[in-house]
DNA sequence: GCTATATATGTAATATTATAACATTGCAAG
DNA sequence: CTTGCAATGTTATAATATTACATATATAGC
């Protein structure tokens, strides 16, 4: 599957765009991934994405299950978790720590580790390429080897700068 | 306060070396620190930051408070968590987001933002320094100004690598 | 020393986030 | 088909964290 030009910039989630398509290409992404990998995106699985896709923010896991009992799949905590577990493993969405909360993925199927930029005004979540800060933390490490790392930073979007 | 030559080491969590004198410095360098800043380590907050200098692990809100209440502290959790964040806003303590839990700061005083280094195995918490790896994250932020970062890795210290 | 004020602590109640355990359903390989 | 495994549903509970308000203690100003 191609990519799409506009939705691979890097602080996509700070920008104007055209947010449907972004959400419908990611969607699609995802799909094609999970069918080369064997792996089923069930009915809560793909509402889920759909619902973390809607916006560029981090979701917590109640917000999800609210939205998914509205739709009437099950109410209680494990769907949503299951779901969004899944999806993390899948390397669909990501897990926000500072917020205790979920996010999805923008680059689906690319290396995955990421940074995640999020802005304490308007709440956008974004991801940066987290190689170069994932190279600086291993070199830091010394002999401690790193085997994932939670990368996060709290602060304002280029559009809550201005305002 | 001199700060002690043997505790300045880089990855001293994961190495063996004296810690009642490790924990009973950086006690003092608190103690001292705080009272230069006309703010005052009481009885329940000088407690917790003994609790937390026990080891280089992080601990959740309610181990502490269990200890605390031992102690005949109080025993609801504001007691532990108002503790616990005087402590973080003062530098003398880290809040380790991966582990929902909290660990002392071994650098108290020094330019304050850390990255984190916990071994799976032993659980022990190391601080490296921040500063490279914050300049790389700002850097890969863009025009996303960064105002404070979560950086916490993953993995196996030097020693349970070998075993 | 007193007293007023601000700071810190105690406590009750509750909110939020997350998991364990087990029953049921449904798809899929043989 | 049917057997087995993966996914979902449901109940219950654990773990983490905050709000709100009452009480106590320290300190500065008198």
């Amino acid at each position: 599957m191609e990519s799409c030009p506009t939705c691979a910039t890097p602080d996509l989630a700070f920008a104007a765009h055209d947010h449907d398509h972004c959400a419908a290409d990611t969607l699609a992404r995802a799909e094609s991934l999970l069918s080369a990998r064997g792996q089923r995106l069930t009915p809560v699985r793909k509402r889920t994405l759909q619902i973390l896709l809607e916006s560029h923010r981090a979701l917590g896991a109640y917000d999800v299950l609210n939205r998914l009992a509205a739709d009437g799949f099950g109410n209680q905590p494990p769907v949503a978790y299951r779901a969004l577990d899944f999806l993390e493993e899948q390397g669909l969405a990501h897990r926000i720590r500072r917020l205790n909360a979920f996010t999805a993925c923008m680059h689906p199927g690319e290396n995955h580790s990421a940074a995640f930029l999020i802005c304490r005004v308007c709440s956008a979540v974004s991801e940066a390429a987290a190689d170069p800060i994932s190279t600086a933390l291993q070199l830091q490490a010394g002999g401690f080897q790193v085997e994932s790392s939670t990368i996060e930073a709290l602060g304002l979007c280029p559009a809550c700068q201005t305002t």
